[in-house]
DNA sequence: ACCTATTGATAATT
DNA sequence: TAATTATCAATAGGT
């Protein structure tokens, strides 16, 4: 919704980067508060900027929407009064526990080790993935590699070219002196030409 | 953004306010992922239907996220009781956070993602350790697949076998009643054959 | 911050 | 529930 489309891709230019992320930051949390209006829903939003402010958005109080989730996930139990907070934590960290536990088995499998949990099907897409993977990296690697082509063209080219400004400016030289004119050459734009890749 | 305006206010009419809910909630998951990705935002969005129904999305983990979003305001509202067992859990979680995203990177490293910040040198070392884990894959798979002819290859053979001695006593039958014998074939070692695998 | 050309989301309808 | 489409809303790029 603007002058053009944007890929879904992380915006490089960090002040574009930056306003973006002030206007959908507000957008997504207007959102939010109408689809809790409009249709009776409880929702609650956190956002961090990547340079770590947060800004949040919740319909009800956020604490009961988020012991909400967590008893949907599971795991934890209802437990009221002020043992509340330590119940959570220890949730919280559980979850983060598991979520390492997960990741570091996918890096084992993605190295090829630990895999006789695996079975056929498991390991004919974790092959797939793999796979994929290589070819996205090789395909990155050629870019690199043309785009440091382009740039030796370049560069060679402001080379070719000063190589014949400067033949001229001898020619022009041996010209004079050929001449028996005693003039010294002008400080002309020759001077200018250097080599900026 | 429709055939007409919407007023602020929830919707009245059970069908549309359900379809509504649909529709936005879509959308509204929607932009929670394109914030995350153009923006580099971590975000997390929890979404409860009137019906009780949830939906959620998370950028990251979402626990952790819920976490940061903790200590945001636990920061404010500086509650001294169990500050010491706080502060050592706060290392504990920035630890396990660094974790985290350390773990998170590589794997999407592994899936050729994120490609960016990588220079020719750690490219070259990635696809060398996909190479090697695909062909782990590879290996774990043949050999899967070799027991498995060799399993099939012993019950044939135990099969064969049967079939063999199965003959052998219906020829023995044939013959006794050839001979006008009345005797019942005892039972014998025969029943004992079966396939176990 | 503000402005608008454009794209994107969605309300109504089928 | 799933398309279609007319409209409104959000926002990208520019000032």
């Amino acid at each position: 919704m603007g002058r053009g489309k944007v890929e879904l891709k992380r915006i490089e230019n960090q002040t574009s980067r930056q306003v973006t992320f002030s206007k959908r930051r507000t957008g997504l949390l207007k959102k939010a508060f109408e689809l809790s209006i409009l249709c009776d829903a409880e929702v609650a939003l956190l956002i961090f900027s990547p340079s770590g402010k947060a800004y949040q958005f919740a319909s009800h109080d956020i604490d009961r929407t988020i012991l909400r989730y967590k008893n949907e996930v599971g795991l934890s139990k209802t437990n009221d009064q002020g043992f509340k907070a330590t119940e959570v934590r220890r949730s919280d960290i559980e979850g983060m526990t598991r979520t390492i536990d997960e990741l570091e088995a996918r890096d084992k499998h993605f190295a090829g080790e630990d895999l006789s949990t695996l079975g056929m099907k498991e390991l004919k897409q974790l092959e797939r993935q793999l796979r994929i993977g290589v070819e996205r990296i090789r395909s990155k690697k050629g870019r690199i590699i043309s785009e440091h082509i382009n740039w030796l063209k370049r560069k060679h080219k402001i080379l070719h070219d000063e190589n014949i400004h400067l033949q001229k400016q001898v020619r022009l030289h041996e010209l004079r002196e050929g001449e028996g004119s005693s003039t010294i050459l002008d400080s002309d734009a020759s001077c200018e030409l250097q080599c900026r890749p």
